[in-house]
Formats: C-alpha cells, sequence, structure tokens
DNA sequence: CGTGCTTTTGAATAGTATCAAGGCCGGTGG
DNA sequence: CCACCGGCCTTGATACTATTCAAAAGCACG
C-alpha cells in the first residue's frame, strides 16, 4: 500500500472500479473535498454496530469483513469487501448500523457523509444508476448465499467459504493460494459452523488434495474439483 | 383484486408504494405506455430460474414467493414481495435469473423493459435515487437473514420465518391472522427446514400459546412472545 | 523459555433429517 | 348423499450429522 500519510485525491485514485469516477469531473473535484480518507491498520473496526449512520464508506484499498453479532456474541461474516467496494450503506436520518465493519489488512477507506452523497447522487444519474446496479448484484449474490446456507452441509459450507473468499480477495496466480491470511474463526464466521469443524474439514480436503496447506497459507490446487463439490446449487457467482 | 381485464394506468394505480410515480408526469406517461400489465392466477410463474432478464416487473397487487431451486429440486424461498416490491432485478444484457418467481395469490404485474427502465432511470433521479435505497434495505435485510440462517435453532427459524411472513403480507388487525394461506412446504421452504419439522414445531408453539391455528389459517396470538424469542439476535425488521 | 492464543483431535451429546404410517379434509364420481 | 381417492398434515421411531466439551499440540511473542 502507499503511504499512510499521504491522501490519495479522487482525480489520481489508481481504483478503476470506484463509482466516484462516473460522476462529472467539477462533481469529483467537489467531492473529494469534502470526502475524509483514512488508514486502518489490520484489525480495527471501520464503524461498530449500533452506531448512527452519518454517511458511507468506500474501500480504496484493502480487505474488510463485515459482521453482525448476536447477543450472545456469536458472530457471522456477512459480507467481505475489497477494492472500490462500498461499506454501511445510505441510511436515512437517525439509522443505526446492524451491522460492523473490521479490516483484515491495512487498508485506505474514504468517507463521504450522507449529504455530500445525497447531492452527489441528485445530480449525477450514471453515478446513481452504477451504484443502485451495485447493490442491486449483492443482493442476488446474497441471496444465492442464502439458499446455500440453507441446505448445504457443513462441508460445502466450507467449501463455499473458500470460494467465496477466493472470487472476494483473488489467488496468486502462480501457486493458488489465497491472497488474504484467513483464521479458522473467520471461516468458521463467513460458512457458519466453528472452527472444530474447519479444522477437521480443511484437513479432510488436504487428504483429498482438493486443497492444500502451508503454514497459514490456503492453496487452492484444485479449483475446479471444489466447484464441483457444490455444482448441484448451480452457483453463478464464481 | 380488481376485474382481471382492465389495465391499471400509472396514472391511476393507487400504490402509493411504486417508485414509478417519482418520474416526472410525463416520464410517467411514457412509461406507462410502454408496460406490459399481466394478472397471474394463483401458483402461476411471472419468470423461471436460467430465463433472460428483459426487463423488471413492479407487483401493483399481489402475493409473490421468489425461490431458487437446486439440483436436486430442493427450493428455498429467498424473498416475500408484495404491492409495489421489484421483481427480477435489472440485468445486463445476456443475464439469466438464478431464481424463479412464483405468484402466492392473483396478482397484477408490471413489466418494463430494460432500455425503458434505463431511460427512465438516466432521466429521473429521485426515482433511481429510491431505487438505489429499495436494493440497499432489501440487501440490509437479507444480510440480518443470513446471520439467523448461520445461527438459529430450527424453532428460532421458524419462528422467524413467521414474523417475516407477518411483516410482509400483514396479519389481520382483529384477530392478528396471518392474511395469507401458506403451506407447511412454503413455510419450510422460507425456514431452510422440512414440513415435518414445521408441522411439529406449530403443534408445539400452539402449545405455548405462541400461535393459534385454526384451520388453514394461523393466528399470531402472542406477537411480542414470538420476537422476545428471537430477541438475542437483535432484529430490527419487524 | 515460559505464557497465551490458535489449531488439531477425540469422545459424548444433542439436534435435526429421514423414513414410515396413519389421520384429516376436500373434491369427485357413483 | 355417501364412499372413495389423493394430497396435505401430523406423529413416532430411528439414524446421522454437527455441536459441544475437553485436552493436547503447535506457534508467536515477549
Amino acid at each position: 500500500m502507499t503511504s499512510d500519510n499521504i491522501i490519495v485525491e479522487c482525480g489520481k485514485c489508481k481504483n478503476t472500479d470506484c463509482y466516484i469516477k462516473l460522476c462529472d469531473s467539477h462533481w469529483i473535484l467537489l467531492v473529494n473535498n469534502k470526502k475524509n480518507q483514512i488508514v486502518f491498520k489490520k484489525g480495527q473496526h471501520i464503524f461498530l454496530e449500533g452506531h448512527l449512520i452519518f454517511g458511507v464508506y468506500f474501500i480504496q484499498e484493502g480487505k474488510v469483513k463485515v459482521n453482525s453479532s448476536n447477543l450472545d456474541g456469536k458472530k457471522q461474516i456477512v459480507r467481505l469487501a475489497t477494492d472500490g467496494h462500498i461499506l454501511g450503506h445510505l441510511g436515512s436520518q437517525g439509522e443505526t448500523y446492524p451491522i460492523e465493519a473490521v479490516t483484515m489488512e491495512d487498508s485506505r477507506i474514504c468517507f463521504f457523509d450522507n449529504q455530500t452523497m445525497h447531492d452527489a447522487l441528485m445530480a449525477n444519474p450514471q453515478f446513481t444508476f452504477n451504484m443502485m446496479m451495485f447493490y442491486s448484484k449483492e443482493l442476488r449474490k446474497i441471496e444465492q448465499r442464502t439458499k446455500f446456507f440453507a441446505q448445504m452441509t457443513v462441508e460445502e459450507k466450507i467449501i463455499f467459504a473458500l470460494l467465496y473468499v477466493a472470487s472476494t480477495f483473488g489467488i496468486s496466480k502462480k501457486e493458488k493460494a489465497l491472497n488474504v491470511i484467513i483464521s479458522r474463526q473467520d471461516l468458521a464466521e463467513i460458512a457458519g459452523t466453528n472452527s472444530e469443524q474447519i479444522s477437521r474439514t480443511l484437513t479432510s480436503l488436504n487428504q483429498q488434495n482438493l486443497i492444500h496447506i502451508r503454514g497459514k497459507e490456503i492453496i487452492m490446487s484444485d479449483y475446479q474439483g471444489l466447484k464441483n463439490c457444490i455444482s448441484r446449487y448451480k452457483i453463478s457467482l464464481f
């Protein structure tokens, strides 16, 4: 990542996926002046469950997990997000976050307040249209995840979780290693199980040569084989 | 419902929630002329899984389930929709539906093709903004459902399903009966279990006086009590 | 070189799905 | 009007999967 204390202007940002770029050039300048860019270290909270929604966060560069916990403290990762993705939905006045966002690596995040967003959206149809399509697409993705959660066995859920991580954060070209170091606990919170099951299942998948474990890295040796394991669910995401 | 063979013009439509109404008046006329209104009988398909996406469906009046099936034929209801709701996301060129929509009652549905929608969205910021907020809100809702699916016991999932049905389709004021006749199988496909478990659990909830069963009707006698059963999940939907 | 955290493995328990059978109800036809 | 049929619902018994509890091993860090 680029140095922490230099703010990346929207005009100079290399993130080609960022929707802000769809605004008219004078709006990009305007919005850029209003934005607040923060670099979060790994494991920090971007926002907390229950806090008031003041605006929206765009990930300039980084890896983030969005999770939701119950009163027993049990957590569930509902979404993974990376460069160009949007965090913490646009909220109406007085709404609070039902979820929290935590960085999984050092991440550069841009914050835009509700008013600025609203004004920019009203003035830039292409921007609004693409934002709408983003939400629409995320909705379709999670609708599929819902089905899988309801029907899959634990092994299948774990395979799905691995593929979801790979599709969001990517894998290294040569070795197909996941581009992120992820704990058993985090995988459990994606798959909706516990870390013991993750351990057991990863060992089993390793023996089947579907994946390969090297230290803290997970290598997706047989990507297609993993997909085949869950092909009866007709997944269209990976 | 109003008579089947009379088309309700957008200008005369009584549905206050329909986003089309947020367009400029001349756009409403224009869009109205392009729309295709169809009345579906109970149990009919509005669109099928795998079909090409040509446009978007708005529910003028009715009750619809959106479901997704795997190759074994096992289904999962991912969303319930009623008056003013949108079905079948806006699609890019060549995309197909990963889900299907089926009417649960006679329903009047308005269809708008992709091109018309795109033009209307680009020309009417308020319309686009609200469409975006609709998707954003549905995304938040389903993010919560994801957590519940991953963590709830079967009884809790069934209570959640009942509350979800009640919040979408409503309950009668006097008796708190669900405003829809829903089969055990449909409830199972919402909760992600089987009809036997639904049967057992409804009997049990009946004995605990949390609900009351009268023929095919389900009466939500103790709405607050049901909510309390799943309060540890901090639900903000009902 | 301990201390604490994560991971792994094992055994016991609990929860859920599946299988099977019988009951209820509405519709159909004699 | 009643008997029969089929679909949906209910209930019970059984088998299995996954969670929980427990303990040991591995690893990072001061």
